[in-house]
DNA sequence: CCGAAGTATTAAACCGGTTTAAACATCACG
DNA sequence: CGTGATGTTTAAACCGGTTTAATACTTCGG
């Protein structure tokens, strides 16, 4: 590969001035810049990417850490890495993903991280992603909630998980549920302790008495009941238990099935029966299945564009000021899986 | 941040030696290296990545370039992501996303490529990718069939293409299908190149006859139809003009679904009057919808895993004689969405 | 026509590590 | 005690760019 002193010999100048040619830092006359430009060609160079970095102390490039597991992301997290992606693109900038096998996390890599900053999704309550991110002094922002703000400098953009928890619920208990299921996602993010927090309140706010067959945790990833969660718990508080539930509310759009799969073999139909909305799935996809799913439009891709734009500030990219915390909008995607609870009856009457 | 230098001064020793503790490539006594680590740990001292690169021209990261456009990506790459993160982090590598959009290959990003090498999944038929990693002497591997392998010494890991639909035809057939629309991806991947090209070849050796309704691409990702398209087609061809078509290919679950809409629109049902195929697809979605759709696997977190592995023998990080191509196997997962083209016939006579 | 101000160019220092070649120490052996 | 072998440590060169401070070359007002 040809270097920048070829280049400099070659089209008889200094290294400086072919520099300045490719950096455009400072101005260099027109002669130069088409003979540094032609030898260039010729020699087929391009300038070193880390020798550049070393320098300037900037890699262009962002971490992007996401909780992962042995197991596949989600359609969210796929809109997400999009929204990141092709903002981060509009800067100049790179993604590298950083879906840390969670062992790995203890050993410190042996040498500081190729990034300028990092965008950290679905922080959890104690969290060492972010520990490690603040001990090397990366920036970040967090995409959900962070226990301990003050302590890391934090900006975090999220949803309003209380708003939205609200919404939901207003939206049911309007339909005449009262005795609801929520099957949330894994109980260490922080996102889904606050959407726990929030579906309490709202219940309160209809006075609806909150029961402990309620509320469920996803298990964690490694468990065997992962991937059986929404049919297993299904199975057990209506089907065991026989709990009179006429709506569940599903984190996502595999519990989701999961849960219609287990409500269909209770003889049990979607919705005359029972109501199922999805917070977090692919909506093109709710559209398409039958019968169509109501859920949460969450806006990844927004959340990802987003938190770009908030780092790019941290990293001086942008300027001008801009607020600690940014919350996107989510609003509700009314399909036919959620309808009033007297509906059977009608139905029957029909 | 302390550097290398603060640290040899405080320890009493060169710079060479604390390299030496940091990278173990020679030998340390144990008092100089005891020394040294504590000294670095009082100053929270982490070697320099981009420093360490600059000279031994090792990033430790890897680009994973997919296709994209503006939009998400489906559970096929994102299964095939994780292969590709988690068989790399076993090397110590990083994974940098590429995901070009489209326009932005022609501007060679004014600088080298900080990776090591690269793995580029669905090559299309001229792929300016390649070319330009080419050009810049970034080893790669690409999943899926390259043309003009010779000219890139090119190696590539794939599934059998061919042996995929001479499986689903010979299975369909054997339920007694003759008359199947193949809705395949789009048109200029090599991948669905070869998948037309199996089909085309298994019908002929089950001596039925190409009709130019049995073969269809999917548009472009920019293209309104893009998210229709196999609801649009099914009408068209089934609705509109009418024909017997008994199966239906579809390469995506996606496209599935949009198609399911359609056969039910038309007050058909699957399998009873059509049966539907799905070649690419969430297995565990496909498992919980009504009617389970059955598919095939195509592996895809293997396929990322084997990619990582090519490309690792070619920055000779693994040693030993390895084929320049790897097939990953794939089988049907047969669910309830195929059955004989008779059954109709059997349930109504019951 | 001179001095000031502005523009291009350059030589040398620098970024923070690794690597090389030489120096130094230690120890065993004849 | 000299010699060689082995094992550690070091000073200096190096990786391939950017940046600084000095220098040369223009331009322009008075």
């Amino acid at each position: 590969m040809a270097k920048i002193d070829d280049v400099a010999r070659l089209a008889g100048v200094s290294k400086g001035t072919v520099s300045n040619v490719f950096s455009q830092k400072r101005p260099t006359s027109k002669t130069v810049r088409e003979k540094v430009l032609q030898v260039s060609r010729e020699l087929n160079y391009v300038p070193n990417h880390i020798a550049r970095s070393l320098v300037t102390k900037k890699t262009m490039a962002i971490g992007l850490t996401i909780p992962h597991g042995n197991f596949f992301f989600s359609v969210f997290h796929n809109q997400f890495i999009n929204g990141v992606v092709l903002e981060a693109s509009i800067y100049g900038y790179r993604v590298l993903l950083d879906m840390i096998p969670v062992e790995e996390v203890k050993t410190p890599s042996l040498a500081s991280y190729p990034i300028d900053g990092a965008i950290v999704l679905g922080p959890t309550e104690e969290d060492e992603r972010i520990d490690l991110l603040h001990q090397n002094q990366v920036p970040f922002v967090t995409v959900g909630k962070i226990i301990n703000e003050g302590l890391y400098d934090a900006t975090t953009v999220n949803n309003d998980n209380d708003q939205i928890m609200r919404d939901i619920c207003d939206y049911l208990v309007g339909f005449g549920h009262r005795n609801m299921m929520f099957l949330n996602a894994g109980r260490h993010s922080t996102v889904s302790i606050e959407r726990t927090e929030g579906f309490v309140r709202a219940l309160q706010e209809h006075e609806i008495e909150l029961q402990p067959h309620m509320v469920h945790y996803k298990p964690g990833i490694h468990s065997d009941q992962y991937m059986t969660y929404g049919y297993d718990e299904t199975i057990r508080i209506l089907g065991e238990r026989k709990e009179r539930v006429t709506a569940i509310i599903a984190d996502d759009d595999r519990t989701a099935f999961s849960v219609m799969n287990a409500i269909n073999e209770l003889g049990y139909s979607v919705p005359d029966d029972i109501s199922l909305f999805v917070i977090c799935g692919d909506l093109s996809m709710m559209h398409q299945v039958t019968p169509s799913l109501t859920g949460m439009d969450l806006q990844p891709s927004e959340l990802g564009a987003q938190s770009v734009k908030q780092l790019m500030h941290k990293l001086g990219v942008l300027e001008g000021e801009y607020p600690d915390n940014c919350i996107v909008s989510s609003t509700i995607i009314e399909r036919s899986s959620c309808s009033p609870v007297y509906s059977r009856n009608e139905s029957v009457s029909t």
